[in-house]
DNA sequence: CTGAAAGCGCTAACAC
DNA sequence: GTGTTAGCGCTTTCAG
């Protein structure tokens, strides 16, 4: 059940040359005569030849591919991302492939040494909600794998990284519900290390701060599957809504349309009774059932950006030394699950 | 900037052992003395030593990876269709290699290319809306490489196929509708040519049929690229609505949620003045506006299915020569959308 | 029990 | 202009 492929071998032995001149042929190299170049060309198209970039990775240490690896390929974010990667990577010849970690750090691990060791050109990474430790990363990257963060990033790693404003992200948002009318935010957030967590922690803070408004802990709950455990979103939201919140905040997109689930489920009426805001990059956000207020991210902006750096880097002759990280800008989109608040109620 | 990793000949020397002995004790040989081996094992440890499969490759022609190429990993159907894929895959000891064609022929023969090339042992896929002729599959598995077709088949290949009964599929979402009370049932479908489309529309048909509905062939619209271009859906959709339909059955996901943008665009009222059936794996339709009557395929099922009958032609010994066609079974899931007709209105 | 050597497909000195 | 050879990392006879 093996799947033979054409060798250099099989043309050089049909024509009776040898295989480093059928290398050469291919290769269009100066070396060769138009009449052996002719007849090696024909002879490879009739035979379906194709070179093995097997052996070629072997041989050149390189295999222009790139690996990368996000937490879910589901997450619109994610797979918008992806296609901005593959936009310019296919541009510049080189081929990606994708992997999802589903949130758990042994897949990230797995799955990061498998494309390592398909030598891959470099990797383009959003680490998994349980990567707080990043040893796996950093072997590969002191032993030179350029590597890009992006999305989720780790500060402790010197490489270039494309995020968003997080924290203004967040910020507005929260000073939009606050001037809709809405004064007891809660808050829904994934694993606390992660670095988008604590930046838009941090804005929702600030914006309550800079109203006036006491920030109560409590307010903020931390689902550390980041949505991907529906029971764990459930309690975050039941928990939360003991404490009688006027709107949610949620910062990534599985904890935002997790949370519209349940409260449509109890029949909580939005944004009448709870106005919803959050980060999500779906498509569907504005048919949803009210038309979601989103934070949307340039998904597919980030992708390409961090790819061309990834790119760039790979084709350095020189190692890199000095790193940039872009912060894009996201935008608010407004609709009715955050409707300006009638007074009372 | 090239990333050096450990081999098997650093640990060699390290030890003042030769490369054969080092590959045998890694490998556990009976040929290998216990202290030697304990040797080798604590260097490989410390230097931290991973094979490297690019060389196993070459060498053995086969890599433990399947490839899966898809039309577009944003579609809910096949991120859940992969999620079953890589829990069987990963669990078997196979790593996956995912690859979206976009819906371009182009780009699904690339990716097949670069896949086989990079010798996955075996291929899931389901074809692009562009496939019609299949050489570039042909080719591939002339030479004997296992493919194994889900969702999306070719009839004239000789392979493991997994689908749903697409036929009865939109035979009874068309019923449902009919019951409901709705008579001219517009349809929106993609490439003709792919069997998913024509098995859909033959059950629409005979739903019709047997319920002695005249059928207006204008009432079926095509959208060659599947719901990815949305001007395209957008004509098809404001061309049925010169017809006057009473419902709208989509037949897949892009095509169904492109539809219900559509219709909210244009402030139509579901269901009262149209209803809205699809099929979709989303997990949020039953949180648009309004929830949705969805076909429901078992992607996940699906995935692990078509993974299953790939491993077991791979590791097969002899050839396979008789091959299977799963069929599973769709659920119709129903909601506001498809809402029983008041009479008149 | 361990080493030397060949070979997987390909490229790149180095011959001639 | 073309052939020979070595080597990329690894396994696997075949010798010792």
């Amino acid at each position: 059940m093996k799947f033979e492929a054409v060798t250099i071998k099989d043309i050089a032995k049909e024509l009776g040359l040898s295989t480093s001149t059928v290398s050469r042929a291919i290769r269009d190299s100066y070396e060769i005569s138009a009449e052996t170049k002719k007849l090696v060309i024909e002879c490879a198209e009739r035979l379906h030849y194709r070179p093995n970039p097997i052996a070629l990775s072997l041989k050149e240490k390189r295999s222009r591919s790139i690996g990368v690896v996000v937490s879910e390929i589901a997450n619109s974010f994610f797979s918008q991302a992806i296609n901005g990667i593959e936009s310019i990577a296919n541009n510049k010849g080189y081929n990606v492939m994708i992997s999802q970690s589903q949130e758990s750090l042994d897949k990230e691990t797995r799955h990061i040494n498998f494309l390592a060791s398909r030598s891959i050109d470099g990797l383009l990474i959003s680490v998994s909600s349980e990567t707080e430790n990043i040893d796996h990363l950093m072997q590969l990257h002191k032993r030179g794998l350029p590597i890009v963060f992006f999305d989720r990033i780790k500060a402790e790693m010197q490489t270039h990284k494309v995020i968003v404003n997080n924290f203004k992200a967040a910020y507005d948002a929260t000073v939009h519900l606050i001037s809709a009318g809405y004064t007891k935010i809660g808050c829904l957030a994934n694993a606390e290390h992660l670095s988008i967590t604590h930046e838009r922690i941090a804005g929702y803070k600030q914006a309550l701060k800079d109203n006036n408004i006491a920030k109560d802990l409590a307010l903020v709950k931390i689902c550390e599957h980041g949505g991907l455990a529906f029971d764990e979103t459930e309690n975050a939201v039941n928990d939360l809504l003991q404490l009688q919140p006027d709107a949610i905040l949620g910062l990534n997109d599985k904890l935002t349309t997790g949370c519209l689930k349940i409260l449509q489920l109890r029949s909580i009426k939005i944004p009448e009774e709870i106005a919803l805001v959050g980060f999500t990059n779906s498509e569907l956000s504005e048919l949803l059932n009210p038309s979601l207020t989103i934070i949307r991210q340039p998904a597919f902006e980030m992708g390409e950006i961090a790819t061309s750096l990834l790119i760039q880097q790979i084709e350095s002759k020189r190692p890199i030394k000095e790193f940039t990280t872009r912060v894009l800008q996201t935008e608010l989109v407004v609709r009715t699950s955050s409707k300006r608040r009638v007074n009372g109620h």
